[in-house]
DNA sequence: GTAGACCTTCCAGCATACTGGAGGGTCAAG
DNA sequence: CTTGACCCTCCAGTATGCTGGAAGGTCTAC
């Protein structure tokens, strides 16, 4: 009884990466080593898939590979954590909640300058020109 | 009646960023072009704090230097925007909302890892040996 | 008038996180 | 038994966002 087992394209489609970013994840100690086929075919489990979404969470809340694996290397042991493991999680924590409150005000700052645009009227520009206020 | 007037410097340490950095965000547009000395040097008004605050927000909120300044570019303007401007804006605000979704899920999952965690016995580890779980 | 802390430009290099391509093996379908 | 879609490794290159250093000018303070 073991659960499903896919190649590394259907774990690419599945995750929304590349399969070449799911061999860098693996090289930089994101995912463990799978298991091979006797032709050296890469052979994930359904649980791959969940670490991959955490990896792209954490990235988006601003953590680096480097953090997210180490994370990931506390969750894996299961074991009891001394204090530096412990105070390592408490650090990625603050670190994502300080990141959340940044992400409030711009969110805030954003949603102010929509409102003021729309107060505006709209000018004309033809889908073919670009914009002033969005030139390079 | 003008403003307070800084140098390059006072900005940095005033904004937490290096006077590098706020030479190259005027590189990228972040930053509009200073008033400067007879002898050169970049003038900042106090306003100049609160764009750099922007940029660094909107950063950690996960959107590219280009996209920021595009951003700021359009704030500037202060006039009617075209459709292409609004939309870019909306975009810019979507790409913040869906990140603070991620956020909230990482949050979590930390928040639960370290409370797993914590309901271990500490193990031992001594301050000068790497725990087994930071390892490189 | 010179030391020291500023400032200037320019150009090269670095860390992070991929991305592309060469060169080649595997495997099911026809 | 070959075509095509996969997979493999290895190595080089790219984009983003800085960062360092050279080479030199400025400015206050003694």
């Amino acid at each position: 009884m073991e659960g499903i087992q896919v190649l590394i394209g259907e774990l690419a489609t599945a995750t929304g990466v590349t399969a070449k970013t799911l061999r860098f994840y693996e090289q930089q100690h994101l995912l463990p080593p799978p298991e091979r086929t006797a032709s050296g075919y890469r052979v994930y489990r359904a649980e791959a898939i969940g670490r991959v979404a955490f990896v792209k969470g954490a990235q988006a809340a601003g953590l680096t590979l480097r953090q997210i694996a180490e994370v990931l290397a506390v969750r894996d042991t299961g074991q009891a954590p001394c204090e530096h493991v412990s105070r390592h999680v408490n650090d990625r924590l603050a670190d994502v909640e300080e990141r959340l409150r940044d992400l409030l005000t711009t969110r805030r700052q954003l949603v102010e300058l929509r409102d003021r645009l729309s107060a505006l009227n709209r000018s004309d520009c033809t889908s073919d020109t670009i914009c002033r206020a969005l030139q390079p």
